[in-house]
DNA sequence: ATGGGGACATAAGGTGGTCTTATGAGCGAA
DNA sequence: TTCGCTCATAAGACCACCTTATGTCCCCAT
């Protein structure tokens, strides 16, 4: 993700500023610059301006501007689907931001496991302030134990987590599935292999992990019937994911993590026979404290 | 997308801009100010000041200093995650307009229909750069004849096309499915059905269109038997997405273009029974020129 | 035909953010 | 103790962006 493109500045040289990308799909969206602008809050002549540097930023002509409006060029329009994914990206990042900073003071607290809470948690935010806009949301995220510890001691209002039992004391809903994958760097030896593997295989095998105690890794013994066996063990996933993709060997995780790295092929998915490496995500609350009020509403939005 | 956030000043306001989430990223990964600056070709100062500033901007402490290095905070591992998230498609944005920028003068021309160059193309170009850095690709988007014609005209060495047919005087190779969904609004009564729709159901409704000549409505004529019933027709899939969303009816679209509102809930996706919404998407190059060379290498990529 | 109003472009000037250089302070190892 | 690493702070330069003010084009309505 980061060498060769120093080649020509970095990253955020040649990417528009969000700004910018927020104008082009105000422009594409309203047909006209000036009305782009007032949405903004900003004047014409700085759109103007703006929309004509990022232009030249690009070295692609994006909009057509007419006396009577302005419309996107064929360029124009596949730039601004791209823009879209950029702001979307950018809308889960604020929407988990705020609900970090928001611990205090909240109407409803939240507590998460960290792939929860990296993966699904914002998209839920977005959802729940489309239809409850004044919802102040707080976000904590740890594993199951402090999940559980912070529902029982009345610091979060609702929980969710990802390992295979419920902590004691907790009432809980299947909300969603996740399948752990094998997966591996392009060139190794298993992503060429012209059948899946098998259990035993991958038993034998030596795995880049996470630490001990982590869900997914619960979820791995569970169904290999032994302990995995650690190549190497890490803390983070992302440190999974770089030393999985640097070549030091395969590893097992959760689809929600590498389902970028998989379809831009940096990560390569080993089917395997017969294990099943699902895992449920549970939305939890005390027993007997049925969620209500926001809480309910956030669950609801959880359901499928 | 669009209304309440504009309450506290735009998206940009509230998220660092891009070079403050490298910055970060890089401190992650790095563990110390001083070498992700130097990775990032500043001083340490400015990345001292910076990474301050994105704290008091966004409320929350994400780097724990020390005379001996830095390690991200909780919060800080989590804003990371999100942040990588927008680097992400920020690097999808970046092979995307460098492809349609280099129009002239490149060793690879691709043409591809718009699903494709949208949704898929960027991702390949990652990849194709992390294997071949100095490969220059150049996009040309338009429609399954348009790229025929490209290939015919020598104008480009490649294409990609999403139709039931190839188009006369090409070879081709299937390299991926594509399903169509139905989508709806939350509100819509679909949304809450037990059990699937019947492809008669499907027939006799009323849709949102893409205009007539559309890969995606060919393919929905095909299996539905008789043509497809419009309810409105528009220009883009884009617009397509909007009017589902706001609840003007349901829609037939392609599950690329769909994934990200299906997943935060904007749209909700109705099983139908019986309808084999799946098209092949395919490479194709002019009869008898099997590709060579770097189209040849992005071809290989794209397999799976 | 002719003015009004919408569209976008251009010019000039202010402002703020972000970079740089220069320096200081804490901690650990030789 | 001294060197090397870490990060923080201060002062100044610079640049990008925004605003206000104006000009041009085109369509429509009077």
């Amino acid at each position: 993700m980061s060498e060769e493109q120093a080649r020509s500045g970095s990253l955020a040289h040649r990417v528009p500023e969000l700004g910018a990308l927020e104008l082009l799909l105000a422009v594409a969206r309203l047909g006209s610059l000036g009305a782009a602008a007032r949405e903004l809050g900003i004047t014409q002549p700085a759109a103007s301006s703006r929309l004509r540097s990022m232009e030249r930023q690009l070295g692609v002509a994006l909009v057509d501007r007419s006396p009577r409006g302005s419309r996107l060029t064929d360029a124009g329009a596949l730039v601004t689907d791209w823009a879209r994914q950029v702001v979307a990206a950018a809308e889960v990042f604020d929407a988990g931001a705020q609900a970090l900073r928001a611990t205090r003071d909240s109407r409803l607290r939240v507590a998460a496991s960290m792939t929860i809470a990296e993966y699904l948690l914002p998209g839920w935010l977005l959802a729940l302030r489309a239809g409850r806009p004044d919802t102040a949301v707080s976000l904590l995220a740890g594993n199951s134990a402090k999940v559980a510890e912070l529902l029982l001691a009345g610091e979060a209002d609702l929980g969710f987590v990802e390992g295979l039992t419920v902590p004691a004391g907790l009432d809980s809903a299947v909300i969603a599935h996740d399948r752990l994958t094998v997966v591996t760097a392009p060139a190794h030896p298993w992503a060429r292999r012209p059948r899946p593997l098998t259990t035993a295989e991958l038993a034998a095998t030596p795995l880049i992990l996470r630490e001990r105690g982590s869900g997914t890794r619960q979820v791995l013994d569970a169904a290999l019937g032994a302990p995995a066996r650690p190549l190497i063990e890490l803390s983070s996933t992302t440190a999974v994911k770089a030393a999985v993709i640097s070549g030091a060997g395969p590893a097992v995780l959760s689809e929600l993590a590498v389902g970028e790295e998989l379809a831009t092929r940096r990560l390569i998915g080993i089917s395997v026979d017969g294990v099943p490496l699902r895992r449920d995500l549970r939305a939890v609350w005390p027993t007997g404290h049925r969620p209500t009020g926001p809480a309910r509403e956030l669950l609801s939005l959880t359901r499928g």
